[in-house]
Order: C-alpha cells, then sequence, then structure tokens
RNA sequence: GGGUCGGUGCCCGAGUGGCCAAAGGGAACGGGCUGUAAACCCGCUGGCAUAGCCUUCGGAGGUUCAAAUCCUCCCCGGCCCA
C-alpha cells in the first residue's frame, strides 16, 4: 500500500487524539522515512491488550515505510509515571525489570518486522548520567513552573495523596530519552496515549532548547469501552498478550465477548485490516447482530495475529463445543482439546470416590475462593457440572465423571473449568 | 521541627465503648431477559462448621467484663506554620 496520508489513517481509525503542528508534522511525513517511537513501561514481563494500540501503531508507521522505535522503560520504569495514577507507584528492582524487558522484546518480535535496534532501553543511558550532569544538562532545561502545570502533575499535587520528588522527576527522565533518541537515532517524532502528552510535550521543549530542532508528537485517545468499564480487563484481571498468562481460548473468547456497541472501533482501532475491509465486515454484521460476525471477526483476527492460526483454530473448536446449544457430552478428543485450552484443576481419584459435597469439590478445584461462595454460587444456580444444574446439596462422585476422565465444571454464563481425576 | 486533620472491608465513605462482620454508594460476581451484546430488574459480596465460632477497621502495646471506637508509642498522608 503505497503512500496512505498515515496522519489520515489514524484519523479515521479513531486513533487519532492530538499531535503538535500537524501541517509540519505531515511535513515531515511526507518527506521521507521518519524516526519515531513508542515508550512502554515494563511493568510486567508481558504486555497486555492495553499495550496493542501503541505496538499496532508503531506497527502502522513502521507499514507506511517509517522506522519505529519501542523505547522499553528500563529506567523510567524504576521510577513510576504519576500520570493516571492516583498514588505512589511501586519501584521495581533491577533483576525483574531486566527479565520483563525481556519478556516484552519476544512479543514485539512476532508484531514488528523487528531488527535488534528496534528495540532499545532507557536504562542504556540513563544509568550513565549522574546526578550533577543530570541536574546541569537535562533539569536546566525544565522550568518548575512549567512541570506542575501538566495535567499529569496537577492532579496528584492537588489530590490527597501528593506527589514524590521521584516520580515528579518522571517527566525529566521522559523528556531526556526523547532528546536522547533524536541525538542518536535522529528521532524526530514521539506518539503515545493522551494521557502521555505532557509529557511528550516536555521532551518536545527539551529537543528545541537543547538541539534546535522542531520535534513532534502524536496522541491517540484511551481505549474505551462503551459501557464505561476498564479496557483489557476481565473477570481474571488483565488480558495479557503472553499464552501462559492468558490462554488463547480465553484471548479469543475475551473479543467473542465485545458489546455490539465496541465492535467497530476496535476494529480500526486494534487490527490491521484496512478501512473498506472493516467498513463491509461492520455492514454484515449489523444485518443480523445476533450472529457477532463482528465480533468473530474481530477475535480471530487477534487471536491470530498473537499467538498464530492453529492456536486460533483451537480456541475456535473449544469455544464451538461450549457454547452450541447442544448440551450434550462432547467426545473425548474434544475434552482432551479443552484440556488443552481451558482451566484444568486435577483432583484425586480417592477424593472423588469419598463422593465430595459439590461446594467443596468448588472450593478444592479453585472454581470459588472459598467454601463459603461455592455455597452461594451453587444457591444461585451459577453452577453446572457436565451439562447439569448443580444445587445444593450435591455430592459429586466417581459415577459422575464423563470417560472416568473429566468433570466439566460451568460456572455463571460463560465460565469454564474442566477437573481432570489424575 | 510545631500545629491540625486524617489512615475503616475491592474503591469511596458512615460509624467515636456493647445492638458492628461493621450503614450507604460505587464496583465486582451471580440469577432473570437476550445474542457468550447493551440496557434493565433481582440477589449477593470476610472465613470455617447448619442458629455458633474465628480473623478484620494503619502498626505494636495497654485500659475494660467488652474497643473500629478510650490511652501510649510508632509508621504513613493532607493542610497550615517555622
Amino acid at each position: 500500500m503505497a503512500h496512505t496520508d498515515i496522519v489520515d489513517d489514524l484519523r479515521s481509525r479513531g486513533l487519532f487524539h492530538d499531535s503538535t503542528n500537524e501541517t509540519a508534522l505531515r511535513a515531515v511525513l511526507a518527506d521521507g522515512p521518519v524516526t519515531l517511537y513508542h515508550g512502554i513501561d515494563p511493568t510486567a514481563d508481558s504486555l497486555h491488550v492495553g499495550h496493542l494500540v501503541g505496538v499496532l501503531v508503531l506497527r502502522r508507521f513502521q507499514d507506511q515505510g517509517h522506522t519505529p522505535l519501542a523505547l522499553v522503560g528500563g529506567a523510567t520504569g524504576m521510577v513510576g509515571d504519576p500520570g493516571g495514577r492516583s498514588d505512589e507507584r511501586n519501584l521495581l528492582d533491577e533483576a525483574t525489570l531486566s527479565a520483563n524487558v525481556e519478556g516484552i522484546r519476544k512479543q514485539l518480535e512476532g508484531l514488528l518486522d523487528f531488527a535488534d535496534d528496534l528495540m532499545v532501553n532507557n536504562l542504556t543511558w540513563t544509568s550513565e548520567i549522574n546526578v550533577i550532569d543530570f541536574l546541569r544538562d537535562v533539569g536546566k532545561h525544565a522550568t518548575v513552573n512549567q512541570m506542575i502545570a501538566k495535567e499529569s502533575v496537577k492532579a496528584r499535587i492537588e489530590g490527597e495523596a501528593g506527589i514524590s520528588f521521584t516520580e515528579f522527576s518522571y517527566m525529566l527522565l521522559q523528556a531526556n530519552d526523547f532528546w536522547w533518541l533524536h541525538e542518536h537515532r535522529g528521532c524526530l517524532l514521539q506518539v503515545g496515549g493522551s494521557d502521555q502528552w505532557g509529557n511528550i510535550t516536555a521532551g518536545i521543549d527539551m529537543i528545541r532548547r537543547r538541539s534546535g530542532v522542531a520535534a513532534h508528537g502524536l496522541t491517540w485517545p484511551l481505549i474505551t469501552r462503551s459501557d464505561g468499564k476498564k479496557f483489557g480487563k476481565s473477570t481474571e484481571g488483565n488480558v495479557w498478550l503472553s499464552a501462559e498468562r492468558t490462554s488463547p481460548y480465553r484471548f479469543y473468547q475475551h473479543w467473542i465477548q465485545t458489546s455490539d456497541d465496541d465492535v467497530e472501533r476496535y476494529l480500526l482501532q486494534l487490527t490491521l485490516l484496512d478501512r473498506d475491509e472493516i467498513e463491509t465486515i461492520v455492514a454484515d454484521h449489523q444485518t443480523n447482530p445476533a450472529e457477532r460476525r463482528g465480533q468473530l471477526r474481530l477475535a480471530a483476527e487477534l487471536t491470530s495475529l498473537i499467538h498464530g492460526v492453529s492456536a486460533l483454530s483451537s480456541a475456535r473448536e473449544a469455544s464451538e463445543v461450549l457454547f452450541s446449544k447442544d448440551a450434550s457430552r462432547p467426545d473425548i478428543a474434544t475434552l482432551a482439546l479443552l484440556a488443552e485450552e481451558l482451566p484444568v484443576s486435577v483432583l484425586s481419584r480417592s477424593l472423588l470416590d469419598e463422593s465430595p459435597l459439590a461446594s467443596d469439590l468448588l472450593a478444592l478445584g479453585g472454581v470459588t475462593a472459598s467454601k463459603g461462595e461455592a455455597r452461594r454460587a451453587l444457591k444461585g444456580n451459577a453452577i453446572s457440572i457436565n451439562g447439569t444444574r448443580a444445587a445444593e446439596p450435591t455430592t459429586v462422585g466417581l459415577e459422575d465423571l464423563w470417560y472416568d476422565r473429566y468433570l466439566l465444571v460451568r460456572s455463571g454464563k460463560k465460565h469454564y473449568l474442566l477437573v481432570a481425576e489424575g
């Protein structure tokens, strides 16, 4: 795809929130390949779906011939961005951070056309600076007046929790990152979520003052959910890109459960499909929303992008078994597949031999956090075991096992757990 | 450093000696309705055994038959003063 205007594309996808002088930015981008960067705080050894927009924006730029840099904040991660937080962040130690950085690198490799120098870690240059140099060379170019005027800082200063000097300094570190990348990598553009605006402009100011160059910034809006809940969260917490943390099946299901009101936006913001195709999908979806073709496509795109096509087909198969109307006993091969996809809890044969109460079994198997909760769930008609609603007091024994081996426990409408005897 | 206000369950927030496992709201979870959607309605939300007991109200001690509530020391935060 030759020369789609990237700014237009981002805007039409709902990925443009704000930018510095747009005319100038467009001119720079049209003029030739631009090096740009996006920063990721390595707070865990995996990215989660909230990071996806940013990485994909890099990819969109890359697909247009620009040069993306993914900055993993080994240094800034030790300090903590005050933006968007109401309280002080816990600091991570160096060993954890470097493990996190490695995990993230692997994931970036799959999402971008990866070159070794695509990922940079600000620890490499930040750790070399001593305090005096930092204060003289970086701090001198920023005024506290401007810093405390930034929304992210102001909110914290006015809030109850306050802000430590450490977090206050975060902005300077990030400004220095942009400056450093400009000096050493020719980076001219920083992109980020709208909450990064203050940090980005701090960097632009820094570059103008120290190097006399006009750098640029571009932000996308916060990805939201139409029901106001937090994007990227499920019952289990964050939805991660790593298969260890969020199985491909869960990942797939997460997107399947997207609300109608969000499908189009997510297709635009979170997939690489082009706009025309998305339009077709959405039109198709709207002819009969109940079939949820939009969600199916969204889930398929993202699952194959993150986990690959074979993981996608397993996740699909498992989903079909569990959510088709037909409640009959799956064949044993299918159960074996489910065992790969669903959380599995292994209980001993001797335990089942004693015909435990369903509530005890649920608590032991980890379906519920406690026996009390299990009792409540049973009372509320929330639990099915092998397709049959269980009510208190029910006992479960060896005779209830499918193929002398499995119990398929459903909690609520859409949460499944497989209990295997073993 | 001084003064002052405050730290309560996932969050906000009431409670200021027993009637407090702790009001109310938000959120979560579950049920109903649906399309594994949204909205809405209902229920429920410390643990363990059936009415009972155990652990919880920043931390550690203490007073009392009895404390989230009183006292002492400590930690953390806001605001004001130096």
